[in-house]
DNA sequence: TGTAGCATGTAAGCCGTTACATGATTGA
DNA sequence: TCAATCATGTAACGGCTTACATGCTACA
């Protein structure tokens, strides 16, 4: 016990800090909801391995018998976060942006297709935006300093000022490609 | 030969069709001053076995014996790379944020531990602004429309663009932290 | 009664990293 | 002449995905 988790490890055991407990599946949800935006949505398979290793770990405590099976987080658990929160390397942000991929080498097609792709990448910014205005206005009633929901609904404000601001850009863009 | 490929693969690729050859040890530099910013910065290592793969399929031709072996794109890469953007389907951004990572589960710690993470979030900020500034830099003069660093150019406008938003979220999250 | 959602896993395999290994060339 | 940089690989392995497999429960 106590060797270094893959930082996917951290993110799960930090979807169980909020005061509940729960099952694989309804991890895999949560995670959908709220991490995919600034992290990773896991697999299926991916959330029941973190938690047979953290339940390794004594990080979480699975609660209940044969099929549905619940996870809390433990005091060691809680602890195991603090001090990575504190004494870890926090690292670069790592983007995976096919969009600009593209748009690095849209010399190759005509720029029809490039405005194409921009459309449509403006299209899947409002669906998202969308989502995450959904899960911000679940947060609030406790997203005052101090309450459960405090910092959850400062990533959420983060999240919808970069998509908005990606959505002004990539309509900047368009406009610029046009003029061509 | 046909298969699809990984994204890297065409990223790699899309790397050389800017109209010069690079051996393996030069696109890993170019990689790491471009690439890096909205993909990956692939190891060394891989960049060899992508070099390996696209070659196989006939995507660049390697020039010059023994050590010092420069690869170019070839009609078929050039071809295959505009069916590629034409053809597969773009998908959504990911984005790996350990900073909104750790905030998110900011309860956890002191509020000073918080604040400290940002602030060096900053630093690291203007470290990464500084370097695309100079890309950015590089490619003037070859930038207007029909040049052939136009499409460059309108990616390092919109890095530019991204991380400057970042970094007034993160000072106006710093404000809203410390007024508690 | 049957379909969608809940729930839990195993196996194979890809992508990519780190570590290791080797040697030539250039310039202080 | 010695160190930094250029240059090219191999091996081991970790993280994560996709595909596969299984079965219960709620509800229309």
């Amino acid at each position: 016990m106590g060797q270094e988790l893959p930082v996917t490890s951290y993110a799960v055991l930090g979807l169980l800090t909020f005061g509940d407990e729960l099952t694989g599946y309804e991890l895999k949800q949560r995670a959908d909801r709220t991490l995919r935006f600034y992290w990773v949505a896991p697999a299926m398979s991916q959330i029941y391995t973190e938690l047979a290793r953290l339940s390794d770990e004594g990080l979480v405590a699975p609660r209940g018998e044969g099929r549905r099976t619940t996870y809390a987080i433990t005091d060691d658990g809680r602890r195991r976060l603090a001090r990575w929160l504190e004494e870890s390397p926090v690292g670069f942000p790592v983007l995976k942006h096919p969009v600009a991929l593209r748009l690095l080498i849209g010399h190759l097609v005509k720029p029809a297709v490039t405005v194409a792709m921009l459309r449509s990448h403006l299209r899947a910014l409002d669906e998202e935006i969308l989502a995450l205005r959904e899960v911000r206005a679940s947060l609030e009633g406790a997203d005052a300093p101090g309450q459960p929901f405090r910092h959850p609904s400062l990533v959420a404000d983060w999240g919808l000022a970069h998509f908005t601001q990606e959505r002004a850009t990539i309509e900047d863009l368009i406009r610029r490609l046009e003029e061509e």
